[in-house]
DNA sequence: GTCTATACCCGGATAGAC
DNA sequence: GTCTATCCGGGTATAGAC
């Protein structure tokens, strides 16, 4: 409900919307953000296909000449999130040195990528494994996931490395629930999780 | 998909079911705790009256003699949570002390809630705000978590303790994405949680 | 209290004109 | 590439017999 609410037959379709100024066409990735927000903001199953097509400004029909359906944006999502997670543990900084120092890394990078592919990530972890393509996704974070238990382990061997993966895991994804880009800048986000997971609340 | 499935018209309803000797009758806390169970697996929106029934042994229009709704029973769930919350806040260790220790008191306390009230509060933590019943347990859920921010706050204060704060709640709540009950004793969970909340992952 | 049958609506997706 | 109109399945919920 950001800009033209349509009363009634009056607004012209074609051109509306919010496009800045050159003609630039539907792009799947500008139609994947729309809906990854929707998806978020609702739920993937309480949002139809009329809810997302009116938040790109066209019918449900011409939303579906750009689109082939409602898993293929959600797939497309998770790829990206996927995609943006999975890209960390390819750096060089993930691999090299002391485990301390590689997790330190994945965690502030992970950080950084949670927050500025907020909307895909947050898909990502909110998944229920109802399609074939949510399992697919889940199992890939289970992946992820796992390298970095691996990591824990390394580290500390005094509590359940099991357990304190998950933890970890848990307060870093926890940030999509209430982070919102703007407010707190990035690098301070970085630094205020850095600092509760690894000191913890008390010196 | 647990018990009876009918393959054909052949299974007699009536007695049929999982319940165990005495005649008991559906009580609406039974059929909460089997809707929680089901919202959980598949989400509330991707659930429908059909699963439920089933899940209770009964069919959809039974199921509707002992429940007036699909939001009902969200309501229900939801009270039971947002219960077992509050009632930490009223226990004598949450307002007696140094902030410290009744945060500490707090922290663990709600750890234990969320392992017995698991499916519940679940629930609540998934919210999308999407019907006035959602809107209204999120908001009492927002009361909940700022009573702990402002403990926070008196705790530490060289870090931003709204940030601290959320990534406090964040760890806490986590446990709902992987705990199950049986594997894990609680008693080892509280421990763990507590440990990696207030000292960190390094020594 | 349980069932079968059904009303009613809304969602995803398609047809086909312009 | 957009629209109107429509199909169809499945969802919540109800009616009413047993």
């Amino acid at each position: 409900m950001t800009s033209d609410e349509r009363s009634d037959g009056s607004a012209r379709p074609g051109r509306a919307g919010r496009r800045s100024g050159h003609a630039e066409p539907y792009t799947l990735a500008s139609l994947v953000e729309v809906a990854a927000r929707a998806f978020n903001e609702r739920g993937y199953d309480a949002t139809s296909m009329e809810d997302l097509s009116r938040a790109a400004g066209i019918t449900k029909s011409s939303f579906y000449h750009h689109v082939s359906g409602k898993e293929a944006l959600l797939r497309a999502a998770l790829d990206r999130a996927l995609d943006g997670l999975f890209g960390i543990l390819a750096e060089p900084g993930a691999s090299a040195g002391a485990p301390v120092d590689r997790l330190r890394h994945i965690v502030r990078r992970q950080v950084e990528v949670l927050a500025t592919e907020l909307p895909y990530v947050t898909l990502l972890l909110r998944l229920h494994g109802n399609t074939e393509t949510e399992r697919w996704a889940l199992a890939r974070r289970r992946e992820f996931d796992q390298t970095i238990a691996r990591l824990v382990a390394d580290v500390r061997s005094d509590v359940d490395p099991v357990v304190a993966a998950r933890l970890l895991s848990g307060t870093v994804n926890s940030l999509i629930e209430w982070y919102r880009p703007g407010r707190v800048p990035v690098a301070e986000l970085v630094e205020a999780v850095d600092r509760q997971v690894f000191e913890g609340l008390l010196r």
